[in-house]
RNA sequence: CGGGGCGUGGCUCAGUCUGGUAGAGCGCUCGGUUCGGGAUCGAGAGGUCGGAGGUUCGAAUCCUCUCGCCCCGACCA
């Protein structure tokens, strides 16, 4: 049992705090809105990061390193991407220091004012497209595929850890391509790349979809996004793959030569993920006993605990654990053996817990007089006595098996948790009670603005593999062909 | 930016109303008994009470200013 521990039935915000901190994942800063991710936590952003990548790889991407800071006249130059950031930019206007001539400490020195100040990025569409004006000439430039792991600063009121920073840490994918349709591929291809890594490394089941306008990327002709269902009833955007159209060509006159030797503007994409993804990762599957990790993405999946009285018996549980250790790992399993003696077995089982190990071997005597090994299962928090014989073998088994059953559970949740609705009065209802909520819309943003406002849901998305249906727009009653996603979102 | 809460050993907090020179639990160090679900006993170490100024013989406590953090809302990945 957590020792103190919020129960997620009682206070869910409260429990995710605790289970952040308790979990050694990460901690506030002396920084306002700034978090220190910890080594246990950025082991499991770096699993998440080596996954992504090799995908991106894999989809003939490769990385590269763009400034942090972006001219004020770059984030100028795209009129509606301009809008869409400047609230929330954190600004370089000096380049200095000095001694207080009135005392202790260092003022900002007037007269290293900057002519032109500089952002922090908040994303780098812009001084990307400034670069790739001079990279890209002719067709054969194209397509132009490239990602960048980085952090970004966007200014937000309201923080909480991993899912809104003010600082964070993302990758963001850029590229120039030669025709509409091959951009639109491209987008569509990574938002799959998106789904697949939330379902098959996380364990959490995606919908894809498209936002709507209001929602949109700004500057983007449309952002398509996953969309995940948290615990508490509450949507979670995972991810977002933009088609950017020619809208950042056109601003940066990023032009090539086409096959017919014509001037052409080159057509854009973008997308990314962030640290929020380890909110979606602790939201989706942990319980009141803390941390739950799907065993691909766990820094540990297995710990081992000696049960034992006397360094004598821990030497010989030692003894029985070394082979067991060596085996697991030639096995390409992530194995700690626990033997510190600052800690008892209770204590330690409590910790993994709550740290979300997916598996945990006992080792006591009664096991080494039987043969026998005690496997507890993180995900069910189950116990079951196996020979130590073909352990390996049951482990490797296990972690797949839990891998799985992780990602069906939320999905079960996820399903029992998607209703459709077809009235205003149960429309409402149902969004105070949480979930996914399918109900028809009329398409405009006029209407999607008065529900936000009466029910505080938002379109989540309109999915990409809903089947057309007629119906009424469950504000307005003008007709609707597609039911669209709404939700309360974080 | 509004509304609430809070800054006191590493952590959680009491003490503040009613001023008298700092305490508990956890953790840490050493030793003993323990050890199949967060053991226990004993001995220790550890604090300019967020900061500045003021009132007072005397300030964690009262007054003024200030800095910061957390929670709820508006903004957002």
């Amino acid at each position: 049992m957590a020792k103190g521990l919020p129960k997620r039935s009682e206070n869910y915000s409260e429990w995710y705090n605790e289970i952040v901190k308790r979990a050694d994942l990460a901690e506030n800063s002396a920084v306002r809105g700034c978090m220190v991710i910890k080594p246990y936590g950025f082991a499991i952003w770096e699993k998440m990061q080596r996954a992504l990548d090799d995908m991106f790889k894999a989809t003939g991407h490769v990385n590269a390193y763009f400034p942090l800071f972006v001219p004020k006249s770059f984030l100028e130059k795209e009129e509606e991407h301009a809008e869409g950031f400047a609230k929330e930019c954190a600004v370089v206007t000096h380049y200095r220091l000095k001694a207080n001539p009135d005392g202790k400490g260092l003022i900002v020195d007037p007269a290293a004012k900057l002519e032109e100040e500089l952002i922090i990025r908040p994303t780098s569409e812009t001084v990307i497209w400034n670069t790739y004006k001079n990279w890209i000439q002719s067709w054969r430039d194209l397509p132009l595929l490239i990602n960048q792991w980085c952090n970004v600063v966007r200014w937000e009121m309201r923080t909480r850890l991993f899912l809104r920073t003010t600082e964070f840490l993302w990758q963001e994918g850029h590229t120039a391509h030669a025709t509409e349709q091959e951009a639109i591929e491209e987008t569509e291809r990574m938002l799959d790349v998106y789904a697949t890594f939330a379902e098959e490394w996380m364990g959490v089941p995606v919908l894809r979809g498209l936002k709507s306008p209001n929602e949109r990327f700004a500057g983007a002709i449309e952002t398509y996004c996953i969309e995940a269902l948290m615990q508490d009833g509450k949507a979670l955007q995972a991810g977002t793959s933009h088609f950017l159209g020619q809208n950042f060509a056109k601003s940066f006159d990023v032009k090539f030569v086409n096959k017919e030797n014509e001037q052409e503007y080159a057509w854009a994409t973008s997308w990314g993920v962030s640290t929020r993804l380890m909110g979606a990762l602790i939201m989706a599957h942990s319980d009141d006993q803390g941390l739950v990790l799907p065993p691909k993405l766990a820094p540990i999946q297995v710990v081992i605990i000696p049960i034992y009285k006397t360094p004598e018996e821990l030497a010989a549980i030692s003894e029985k654990v070394n082979p067991i250790f060596e085996e697991l790992k030639a096995a390409g399993i992530s194995v700690k053996y626990d033997d510190a003696d600052n800690q008892r077995s209770g204590w330690k089982f409590a910790e993994y817990e709550l740290k979300g190990v997916p598996i945990r071997l006992g080792l006591g005597n009664r096991d080494l007089e039987a043969g026998t090994i005690e496997v507890a299962r993180r995900d069910t928090l189950t116990k079951e006595s196996q020979p130590i014989d073909g352990i390996v073998e049951h482990v490797k088994a296990l972690l797949d098996e839990i891998q799985t059953n992780i990602y069906q559970k939320a999905l079960a949740f996820r399903e029992e948790n998607t209703f459709l609705v077809d009235t205003w009065d149960d429309f409402k209802a149902q969004i105070e009670r949480g979930g996914f909520v399918m109900a028809h819309w009329d398409g405009t943003a006029e209407t999607e603005e008065k529900i936000k406002e009466e029910t505080k849901a938002t379109i989540r998305c309109i999915p990409l593999i809903s089947t057309t249906e007629a119906g009424k727009c469950i504000y307005s009653g003008a007709d609707s062909s597609k039911r669209v996603v709404f939700a309360k979102a974080y």
